[in-house]
DNA sequence: GTCTATAAACTGATAGAC
DNA sequence: GTCTATCAGTTTATAGAC
């Protein structure tokens, strides 16, 4: 029954939380090991250098995007409802006091190998395809009437949602800005 | 005539640009000292700690920001103007490849000082009180109506803007989110 | 797979000469 | 004000025993 978690998932489960946390650059290997509970040495074992564990990380982020959104599709309903439960994902970073591990690369971006930055795009880009999928769907089908385009009212959430995300620790004392975002989002989504 | 800058200055600006370009957690004295042409240890004559640098360097942002919103309210036009010119600001960065200086301390947030976090939050907050403002001046003067309430939209032209230029530089191959944002803003600013 | 031990480089920071 | 010299601590990473 009980499945151990395996080392290399404890490391990336802690890796995660920290980047989202503190930021790539700021957390260490020694951070990591005694976050898990290991040496320093043994995190080469699973991930030869930091540069493959943060491409490790993003690659699962971004199969966890595409496995979340395919649940989301599979379960049907409104594209309304469907839109609003990819942004509960972000509430549920926001709750954490955690930014979008994506985010938090893409501020560090430069800093970063380039095979880590593309994986950074890949998921920002795979974000709003979907995003404006269900745009034209709900327009097509009648439940949404558009002022602009689907794909510049879709980058504007997930814009809108990074930037709420990072900006909500440092308002004080507690950040509506993602209730914000959202009802600008579907203000701009007009009945018709 | 020609003052020549001071080396203080000096050292605000390369670090400013280090940290727009990569994080504070990202760059050490040995960058700056090398893109300054001085010696690691001058740079502590300075600025004692690196935390004094930082915090020097956003009360210096948070002044050139009151500045220039000074200086877009003393010239006068329509608000609608005035909000086109705060907008622009962060085009002018966005085409540096760079991001703000307060959103890139922003996801960094947790490593930094309390001092330098609370500057972050002046920050954000002076800009959207002043946006806050505009709108409402415009709503009063007929220039607008209003969907939403006035600090609701300020706060996601905020999110907005600073999401934006982050994920611009992740965004193949060159990004019109920035533009996105503003549309969408200026949507919700409906003509009464 | 995890350990100890160690390397080589870098970190922010200080002391003291000039 | 800037330098040289140096510090103690940290960083990522490797070699090799268990």
């Amino acid at each position: 029954m009980s499945t151990v978690t395996g080392t290399a998932t404890q490391l990336l489960d802690a890796a995660q939380l920290l980047v989202q946390e503190r930021g790539f650059n700021a957390f260490s290997y020694k951070d990591l090991a005694s976050a898990v509970g290991i040496r320093t040495a043994s995190i080469h074992y699973h991930f030869q250098t930091k540069a493959d564990l943060g491409k490790a990380l993003m690659v699962r982020y971004l199969a966890q995007l595409e496995q979340t959104l395919g649940e989301i599709d599979r379960k049907g309903g409104k594209n309304r409802s469907k839109l609003k439960k990819f942004i509960g994902l972000y509430r549920a970073t926001e709750e954490r006091g955690a930014i979008c591990l994506c985010g938090s690369l893409a501020a560090d971006l430069k800093t970063l190998p380039e095979d880590l930055q593309s994986t950074v795009t890949a998921y920002l880009d795979e974000s709003e395809k979907w995003v404006t999928k269900k745009i034209r769907d709900g327009v097509r089908s009648g439940e949404f009437a558009l002022g602009g385009t689907a794909a510049s009212l879709a980058s504007t959430l997930v814009a809108g949602l990074q930037g709420g995300l990072i900006l909500a620790r440092a308002q004080s004392p507690c950040s509506t800005t993602l209730d914000n975002v959202e009802s600008a989002f579907f203000g701009a989504l007009k009945q018709p």
